[in-house]
RNA sequence: GGCGGGGUAGCCAAGUGGUAAGGCACGGCUCUGCAAAAGCUGCAUUCGUCGGUUCGAUUCCGACCCUCGCCUCCA
């Protein structure tokens, strides 16, 4: 009966339970975008994703603060600004408004906050300090400070909790910054990054001299800030769980600021990655897409919203361009089902099925069963279709299906299609075809078909007469 | 090497110890002046391979094959 979340912590499924004594509000909070770049599909993936789990709990009748943090300083942002002789607010403000708008194309509800890094930087000093008074920081012979995952532990604190780790069987990554040499151990983080020269005028001031924050303390910052120092969930692409998501929990844990016995984070969530026509997304082979190069061949951001949310968040998923094919004619069908609805409908007001929504809620709190919950959705079509085309539906049951179709859209986010009223010419060229028709000549009738076809609308000659529609 | 996911029809993708949702594609039909559109309908004796447990496994266990991800700033 209870809603279930697969928690990384405990590697099981759980009920979802708040912290809220009252069992009401949810703190939510999702690592949001580096802003470098245009986002791409995979991002998307993941806030997608986020959304669904947000748009969920609020149908649940959660109260959900939603907070997604813009990460707006680091190297590649740093290097890009430099590059491009540029302000930092220039440039990230760029992407982070494109950012913003590629969710709203998807439909993603926007986050209640949407903190900037940069922004926190006081709130980040705070935090590193009551680390480094707690012993379990250091600055190292480059002026930055680290965290020591030594002390963390000696403190009776787990390092390694959603992934299992073991430090001698790593592989040295080639990846560890040079600037990084000073640490006293390898696994150790960085909190505050001394400045360098290549930093330009990128910095701030803090008691350890200039510099600018390490990757995973804006995170711990931002979310204790605007969530409180224990909040619900956390949530992120699966190769965050390693070091980012565990550096999080170590710093926030670290610095003591939570009630005894609570934990910072409850329940971590993980969307696995995309493919991209069955292989890893890269420039090289082609199958990189941002959601504007998508947009750009002509697919909607409703279609690839649709295709994103197809399969189960925590299966790596393959995504196509065939798929968005089908997503366009699987959601025509939609379209179709419920315009026929509100023509029947009128303005009469409906009640919503409580069975069906009681169904799709079964499987949607099953981890968010997203493809149960399709398939139910087109069931219900399907039913509701032979209904329909039998003759005899009343305004009022067509009501109580649009009900339906409106409540459980508000879980997935489709909205209705953009329905475009044809201009009069458009219907003085139906008209004179209706009447070449029912003077029989049909030479004429089809050449103002094919008149309407190139305008960019069809005809669907009904038993009630002629409809138009915008083609696709 | 360490850790963790996957392999279900042409493609995408759910699911269950009791005999395989849904979407796309494809075929048939209805409607139509013809079409189109739309709708209805059909479409996996079978769930990577081989063993085991069981009355019964795709579902549990073991081995193997294949595949993907993470292993220090990538969602």
């Amino acid at each position: 009966m209870g809603f279930k979340l697969f928690n990384t912590l405990t590697r099981t499924a759980q009920d979802f339970v708040p912290l809220d004594p009252a069992g009401r509000r949810v703190g939510l909070y999702c690592c949001g975008p580096t802003v470098h770049d245009f986002a791409h599909i995979g991002n998307f993936r993941t806030f997608v994703f986020t959304d669904l789990v947000r748009r969920y709990l609020e149908f649940r009748g959660y109260a959900v603060t939603h907070v997604m943090n813009i990460t707006d300083v680091e190297d590649k942002i740093i290097k890009r600004v430099r590059e491009q002789q540029t302000t930092l607010r220039a440039f990230t403000g760029k992407y982070e408004a494109e950012f913003l708008r590629d969710l709203d194309e998807l439909r993603c509800v926007r986050p209640h906050h949407t903190p900037r890094a940069t922004e926190y930087i006081a709130e980040m000093i705070d935090l590193i300090a009551r680390l480094l008074a707690r012993g379990i920081a250091y600055q190292a012979a480059d002026g930055s400070i680290y965290f020591s995952i030594d002390k963390y532990r000696g403190c009776g604190c787990c390092y390694g909790q959603l992934v299992k780790l073991n430090f001698d069987a790593m592989r040295v990554g080639e990846r560890v910054a040079s600037d990084e040499y000073a640490k006293e151990s390898l696994a150790d983080f960085a909190l505050w990054k001394a400045r360098v020269p290549e930093d330009g005028d990128v910095f701030w001031t803090s008691p350890w001299g200039e510099g600018r924050p390490g990757w995973h303390i804006e995170c711990s910052a931002m979310s204790m800030k605007i969530l409180g120092p224990s909040f619900d969930l956390h949530l992120g692409g699966e190769d965050l769980m390693f070091p980012h998501h565990e550096d999080e929990i170590a710093q926030s844990e670290g610095a003591g600021v939570q009630q005894p016995g609570q934990r910072f984070v409850k329940y971590w969530m993980h969307g696995a990655h995309l493919l991209v026509e069955g292989k890893k997304m890269s420039k090289s082979l082609g199958n990189f897409f941002t959601l504007r190069d998508l947009l750009a061949k002509g697919f909607t951001g409703r279609e690839i919203r649709f295709v994103l949310l197809s399969g189960h968040y925590r299966e790596q998923f393959n995504f196509t361009l065939e798929s968005l094919t089908g997503a366009r004619t699987a959601l025509a069908r939609l379209d179709e089902c419920v315009a026929k609805l509100r023509e029947l409908a009128g303005a009469t007001n409906g009640i919503a099925d409580a069975a069906l929504l009681g169904q799709i809620t079964a499987v949607l709190d099953e981890d968010l069963n997203v493809s149960g919950a399709w398939g139910l959705v087109f069931d219900w079509i399907r039913d509701t279709n032979r209904v329909l085309a039998a003759g005899n539906a009343t305004a009022a049951q067509a009501a109580n299906a649009l009900a339906t179709w409106t409540t459980l859209d508000t879980v997935l986010g489709l909205g209705g299609k953009s329905d475009t009223e044809a201009p009069p010419e458009i219907l003085a060229l139906l008209e004179a075809r209706q009447a070449a028709r029912k003077a029989k000549d049909f030479a004429l009738a089809d050449a103002l078909r094919g008149e309407l076809n190139s305008h960019g609308w069809v005809i669907e000659d009904t038993p009630k007469g002629p409809r138009l529609k915008r083609s696709a």
